[in-house]
RNA sequence: GUCGGCGUGGCGGAAUGGCAGACGCGCCAGCCUUAGGAGCUGGUGUCCGAAAGGGCGUGGAGGUUCGAAUCCUCUCGCCGACACCA
C-alpha cells in the first residue's frame, strides 16, 4: 500500500528534507552549559553485528520519542549513541571471510547501521559517538584497569578455563556445546588452570546489594535477579577438629547453626586442600579415583540435579564441637570448593541434599528440629524437614525455637572460640581475561626482576597490533622492556572482557574528546545519573551489575558524585516475525531501509510503538503497519485538507472536542513518560477520530478547532516527527516544531464534571459513587439504578435515599 | 526443583476495585469507483429474539466486597530466570 495516492502526504519527499534541516540546525546537540534542566536519555549501545533490523530499531525509536518529548518540555537532552565494537563475532566473521580484518568488518557495519538509524529520523548527538574498538576509547579501559590495580581491585589468580586441545585456545562458555568445542564437535573440551586477571567485585557485594533499595524505578524483576545473583546468606563458620590430627581443623559454613547437633557426617569438596592429609591409607586409592573423576566430569554432568549423588568416605573422622561426637568425613562433588569453605557439616534430617546423600550411603539421620507439636521421640523422617520448629536432641538448647537457637548457638560457639558469625555471597570475582585478539590489551608487563608492573600512564594506549593473529604469537607485540628496570620483559597478551568497555561508556559521552582522562568529572557529574536507560532484559544481571560496580569504584576514587549509574531502567521486549526473533541471519528480518522506502519512517516509528506493550515480545505484521499508514493519512487530511471531509450532520459539540483534546494531552504526556507508547498512540487515534466526527457533524473550524489541530500535531511529533514538522510548516507556524513547547495540560478543560452520590439504605451510609454529570438526570438515574440492582440482588432491600454531596439530597424511592 | 511473570473476542491488546473488550488488525454489509489489495459509512464477544430487550462472559474452583479481569486462597496451562550456594 502506498500512502501517497489519496492525499498530499508523501513521506519519501518530506522525510529526507527534515532530516537535513535537523542536522543543519543541530537540534540534537546537547549543550554542556545550558541553563535548562538536564535529561540523560540512554539506550544500551549495540554490538555492530551488521544485522540491524526494525526489531533492534524499536528500542532506539523508544529512546528518540522520549528525547523529543523531553526537548519540547524544555529539558536539555543528552541522547548519545555508540558501539560495543570489540568482541568475538567480529573475529568469527573475519575467520569466515578468510583474511578480512575484524576492524574492517566492524567499522563497515557501523557505517551501515548509522545510515539506517538516521533514515528513521532518530536524532543522536553524533558528535559524542563512542566506538570502543578505537584507541581513543580503549586507552581509557587501560587507564581504568590500572586505577583498579592500584586500588587493589585487580588481581591475578589461577582459574580453570575451557581449553580446546585442537585450536590450542581458550573457549568462552558459549563456545562449549555439550562439553565439546563448537568448531570441532568431536573434540572434548579440557579444563585447564591458567593465570587470569580478576576484578574484585566481591569487595562491593554488600553495597551492590544494599543500594538496590535505592533503585525504586527499576523493574522489581531485575532487582530480584540481582539480589539472587549476589546471594547474600548469613550463618556461622564452625571449626571441627580432626580425629587424630592435632594441628589441623576443618572449617565449615552453615546457615543453620541451630542444627549443629544433627550433624552426623561431614562432606568435603573434591578440591578441598586438606583432603590429601586426612584421608586414611585404606581409602586413599578410592578417594584419588573419585577426585580424578570429579575433575573430568563436564559442568553439565556435575551440575545436573537429576543425577544421583556420588561420594566416597575418606576414612577420617571429625569431632562435632557441640557434643564431642566422632562423625565420618566424606568427599562428594555436591559440595563446591567455590562457595563457603568448601566443606559442610551434613545435617540429613534438615537438609534435602544431605538427606538424599545419607539415604544413599546409609548414614545416620538425627532429628534436631521438631515441628511445633509434632515431636514424637523416635519418629522416622521420610524427608528432610526444613520448616520452623523447636530444637530437640540438642543438649542445653532443647526447647528453644529454631530461630532463636541460631543466635544462641552462634553466641555459644563464639564464647568458646569454636566458631563465629559469618556472611557469604554467591557472587564471585569477575574474571576479565580473554585469550582473544579483538579486545583491549591488558596494560601489564611481566619482568623477571620487578614482577608484575603496570604500563606507565603516559605510555597508554597499549595499541592493538594491526596484524590479526593471537597476541601471544606476536613477538612484536609481547616483547617489551620493563618500565622499572628497563630490561627485556613480556607484555600481558590477554585482552579484556568486553563487559569492561560497556561498564563505563555512558560516562565517556559526557566528554567524548577528553584527551587527559577517561571522562571529565565535572561534566560527568553534570549529566549523570542516566535518567532513563533502555535495553534488553538479557543484560539484567551482568552488564548492569558491572556498571554499578564501576560507578561505585569511581565514586570511591573521588571521580564521581553519584554512586548509582541508572535512575530508571526499562527492559523492552523483542520483535518477532513468523514466530521467531527477527534477525537477518534467521531470514525473517525487515531492515529499516525496506521499511522507510515502502511506508516511510514515520509510519514505521508509530507502528513500532503501537505494535504492543513495550515490555512484551511482539509479532511484526505487514497488515498492522497498513493501519498506521491510514492513520497518518487521516491526520494529514484533518490538519491540511479538512475541507475534503464530507459533512453529514449538524450536531457537533465544540465543548466535547475541547475536552477530548485536553484529556489527550494528559494521557499522551503520562503514557510517554511511563513508556506506555502503545496506549499513547491509541489516545492520539481517538483524538483524530473525535476530530473527524466533529467535522462530519458540521463542526466549525473555529479557534477550538485550530488549537486542537496544534495539540494533535505537537503530541504526535515525537512519534512522527517528519510529517508533523511538515504540517507545522504548512500551517504557517513560525519556528520549528522540534523547538515548540509541549502542550500545557488544562485540567479545567479536561475535567468531566463529577458528582459523588451517596446511596443510603435504612438511613445508614452504604455506598459512594463518583459519576460524571453530563446530563444530570440521566447520571443520577444511572447511579441509582446500578445501586438499586445491587441492593435488590444482595439483600432484597432498596436504597431509601440518594444523597448528592455536598449540597443536595433527594429521595430516590418514595 | 526454587523463584518470578503471564492467562481477556478470530488476532495484537485496552481497562489496576466502578458501564469488560478502548485503539488497531481481520471480517461482514453498504456507498463511491472503468477498476480496487484505495477511500468513505455502518456493523462485528456469545446465546435467545424480527426488534425492543434480556441471559451468559476475562483458563478453572472457592472467597473478600454494595461492586472483582483487577484483591485473597487453591488449581490447571504457558513463559522466563536461577539451578546441589550448605
Amino acid at each position: 500500500m502506498s500512502p501517497s495516492r489519496h492525499s498530499g502526504y508523501v513521506p519519501q519527499d518530506i522525510e529526507p528534507k527534515w532530516q537535513k534541516v535537523w542536522a543543519e540546525r543541530g537540534v540534537m546537540k546537547a549543550a554542556d552549559d545550558s541553563p535548562k534542566p538536564k535529561y540523560y536519555d540512554l539506550v544500551m549501545y549495540p554490538y555492530p553485528s551488521g544485522d540491524l533490523t526494525v526489531g533492534h530499531a524499536r528500542n532506539y525509536v523508544m529512546g528518540d520519542v522520549l528525547a523529543r518529548m523531553k526537548r519540547m518540555q524544555g529539558f536539555e537532552v543528552l541522547h548519545p549513541f555508540g558501539w560495543d565494537a570489540f568482541g568475538l563475532p567480529a573475529e568469527n566473521a573475519a575467520i569466515k571471510r578468510g583474511g578480512m580484518h575484524p576492524e574492517a568488518w566492524t567499522l563497515g557495519n557501523i557505517a551501515k547501521a548509522t545510515r539506517e538509524l538516521k533514515m528513521l529520523g532518530i536524532l543522536y548527538d553524533w558528535d559524542r559517538e563512542v566506538t570502543t574498538c578505537l584507541p581513543d576509547y580503549y586507552k581509557w579501559n587501560q587507564w581504568l584497569f590500572i586505577l583498579f590495580y592500584e586500588r587493589g581491585l585487580a588481581y591475578r589468580a589461577m582459574a580453570p578455563v575451557n581449553w580446546c586441545p585442537v585450536d590450542k585456545t581458550v573457549l568462552a562458555n558459549e563456545q562449549v556445546i555439550n562439553g565439546r568445542c563448537w568448531r570441532h564437535p568431536d573434540v572434548e573440551v579440557e579444563k585447564r588452570d591458567l593465570e587470569q586477571w580478576f576484578f574484585k567485585i566481591t569487595d562491593y557485594a554488600d553495597r551492590l546489594l544494599d543500594d538496590l533499595k535505592l533503585l525504586d524505578q527499576w523493574p522489581a524483576k531485575v532487582r530480584l535477579m540481582q539480589t539472587n545473583w549476589i546471594g547474600r546468606s548469613s550463618g556461622a563458620e564452625v571449626d571441627f577438629a580432626i580425629d587424630g590430627l592435632k594441628d589441623e581443623s576443618i572449617r565449615v559454613y552453615t546457615t543453620r547453626p541451630d542444627t549443629l547437633f544433627g550433624a552426623t557426617f561431614m562432606v568435603l569438596a573434591p578440591e578441598h586442600p586438606l583432603l590429601d592429609r586426612i584421608v586414611s591409607d585404606r581409602q586413599r586409592a578410592a578417594v584419588r579415583e573419585y577426585v580424578a573423576r570429579a575433575r573430568k566430569a563436564s559442568d553439565i554432568e556435575r551440575l545436573s540435579t537429576e543425577r544421583e549423588k556420588t561420594g566416597v568416605a575418606t576414612g577420617a573422622f571429625a569431632i562435632n564441637p557441640v557434643n564431642g561426637e566422632k562423625i565420618p568425613i566424606w568427599v562428594a562433588d555436591y559440595v563446591l570448593m567455590t562457595y563457603g569453605t568448601g566443606a559442610i557439616m551434613a545435617v540429613p534430617a534438615h537438609d534435602e541434599r544431605d538427606f538424599e546423600f545419607a539415604e544413599r550411603f546409609g548414614l545416620p539421620i538425627r532429628e534436631v528440629i521438631a515441628p511445633a507439636g509434632g515431636s514424637s521421640p523416635g519418629r522416622e523422617l521420610r524427608a528432610a524437614y526444613v520448616g520452623p520448629g523447636v530444637m530437640v536432641n540438642s543438649g542445653e538448647f532443647d526447647g528453644l525455637d529454631a530461630v532463636t537457637g541460631i543466635e544462641r548457638v552462634i553466641a555459644w560457639l563464639d564464647a568458646k572460640g569454636l566458631g563465629k558469625r559469618a556472611v557469604k555471597f554467591r557472587l564471585r570475582d569477575w574474571l576479565i581475561s580473554r585469550q582473544r585478539y579483538w579486545g583491549t590489551p591488558i596494560p601489564m608487563v611481566y619482568c623477571d626482576e620487578d614482577g608484575i608492573v603496570p604500563v606507565p600512564l603516559p605510555e597508554l594506549p597499549v595499541v592493538l597490533p594491526k596484524e590479526y593473529k593471537p597476541l601471544s604469537e606476536n613477538p612484536e607485540f609481547f616483547r617489551t622492556t620493563c618500565p622499572v628496570c628497563g630490561r627485556a620483559a613480556r607484555r600481558e597478551t590477554d585482552t579484556m572482557d568486553t563487559f569492561v568497555d560497556s561498564s563505563w561508556y555512558f560516562l565517556r559521552y559526557a566528554s567524548p574528546q577528553d584527551a587527559a582522562e577517561p571522562f571529565d568529572s565535572e561534566l560527568a557529574n553534570h549529566w549523570m545519573a542516566v535518567d532513563q536507560y533502555t535495553g534488553g532484559v538479557e543484560h539484567a544481571i551482568l552488564h548492569l551489575l558491572y556498571s554499578r560496580f564501576f560507578i561505585k569504584v569511581l565514586f570511591d576514587a573521588g571521580m564521581l558524585k553519584v554512586s548509582e549509574p541508572f535512575v530508571r531502567l526499562f527492559n523492552q521486549g523483542m520483535v518477532k516475525r513468523f514466530g521467531q526473533v527477527m534477525s537477518k541471519s534467521a531470514g525473517n528480518g525487515v531492515s529499516p531501509d525496506e521499511l522507510v522506502s515502502q511506508q516511510g519512517a514515520d509510519a514505521g516509528r508509530i507502528y513500532e510503538m503501537f505494535i504492543g506493550p513495550p515490555e512484551e515480545d511482539v509479532e511484526w505484521t505487514d497488515a498492522g503497519l497498513n493501519g498506521v499508514v491510514r492513520f497518518l493519512q487521516r491526520v494529514w487530511r484533518l490538519v491540511l485538507e479538512p475541507e475534503s471531509i464530507v459533512v453529514e450532520g449538524h450536531d457537533a459539540d465544540g465543548a466535547l472536542l475541547e475536552r477530548k483534546a485536553a484529556q489527550t494531552v494528559k494521557k499522551v504526556t503520562e503514557h510517554f513518560d511511563e513508556l506506555r507508547f502503545n496506549t499513547a498512540v491509541a489516545a492520539l487515534m481517538e483524538l483524530a477520530n473525535a476530530m473527524q466526527s466533529h467535522l462530519q457533524n458540521g463542526g466549525e473550524r473555529d479557534a477550538t478547532w485550530n488549537s486542537t489541530v496544534r495539540v494533535l500535531v505537537k503530541l504526535l511529533n515525537p512519534l512522527a516527527p517528519h510529517v508533523c514538522e511538515e504540517m507545522w510548516e504548512k500551517l504557517g507556524e513560525s519556528g520549528m516544531l522540534a523547538d515548540a513547547p509541549w502542550p500545557e495540560y488544562d485540567a479545567d478543560a479536561a475535567a468531566v464534571p463529577e458528582v459523588t452520590v451517596v446511596v443510603q439504605v435504612a438511613g445508614k451510609l452504604r455506598d459512594r459513587l463518583t459519576l460524571p454529570v453530563g446530563t444530570p438526570e440521566e447520571t443520577v438515574l444511572a447511579a441509582a439504578l446500578a445501586s438499586e440492582r445491587v441492593r435488590a440482588q444482595f439483600n432484597g432491600r432498596r436504597p431509601s435515599k440518594v444523597v448528592f454531596v455536598p449540597d443536595r439530597l433527594i429521595n430516590l424511592v418514595p
